[in-house]
DNA sequence: ACTTGACTTGGACCTAACTCCAAGGTGTAA
DNA sequence: TTACACCTTGGAGTTAGGTCCAAGTCAAGT
């Protein structure tokens, strides 16, 4: 798979693919005998896993430090699960940031629904007024 | 209020209340007669309400836009609402991509978990054969 | 009056994560 | 074989959101 059609796969630009290659989040991604880039299922699989934690917020350095400990082999796998057991709790608290601040969003909204009823009523009222 | 009374009761730096207010985000400290800042209620509010709003990622110039229309008044109730439900939206689509992966997480540490089972098991059995 | 610690400003600097560019090589269809 | 789209690299530039610093002012205690 060619770069371009990662890019459009993924909606990931060719750029970034590149730049996440550069600084160690995609290891060893084939060549054709051209030097271009020839995307296997293997690295199709860590895109998607790179673009889902990326989406949540994950830093690239925790990513890299991941992919790392994964080329290690199995001896790392107790640290692997720390790792991402680590990650969970950080975005568990993220998620009740967010849904703590839909809530008061919620609220304020529907204070201003009903902040415009009399705004409205006045203006009617102004109208009649005038009228 | 002085700035480091601020700064301690949010836990936002003295540095960040000076760059907030220096973007527009906190329009009209009150200085006391010799130049320093004073925080009244009305500041410690709109503070609090930022911190939930940065805490839960809406960006600053979205923040320094509904400030804004705040100050010209109640022509701007309808922008401000319209702005907070679109602010809620991508929050409600965040929750998601979120909740997306810590749900991926926990079925990948889950698999970690049940992977180390027969892996140490087969350290126990190769601990065994060398005795 | 003097020291100490908090405050002021303007502006430079920093980090993360891209994003863009120039200069050049490749591959394929007419 | 020429045109054209697509690929390569190294490196510079960008954006958001702070963070740090120097040089100076101010306030409270001794």
């Amino acid at each position: 798979m060619t770069i371009s059609e990662v890019s459009k796969k993924f909606d990931i630009t060719a750029d970034t693919l590149r730049y996440y290659e550069r600084v160690g989040l995609l290891p060893s991604v084939n060549r054709t005998p051209s030097g271009q880039r020839d995307y296997d299922d293997k690295d199709i699989g860590w895109i998607e896993f790179i673009k889902c934690m990326r989406g949540a917020g994950l830093p690239i350095e925790v990513l890299i430090e991941y992919v790392g400990l994964f080329q290690q082999g199995d001896s790392t796998i107790e640290a692997r699960k720390e790792l991402l057991i680590e990650q969970r709790e950080i975005l568990r608290e993220k998620l009740e940031a967010v849904q703590a601040t839909i809530n008061r969003l919620d609220y304020k909204i529907d204070v201003y629904e009903n902040e415009m009823v009399p705004f409205e009523k006045k203006l009617k009222h102004n109208d009649q007024v005038d009228e």
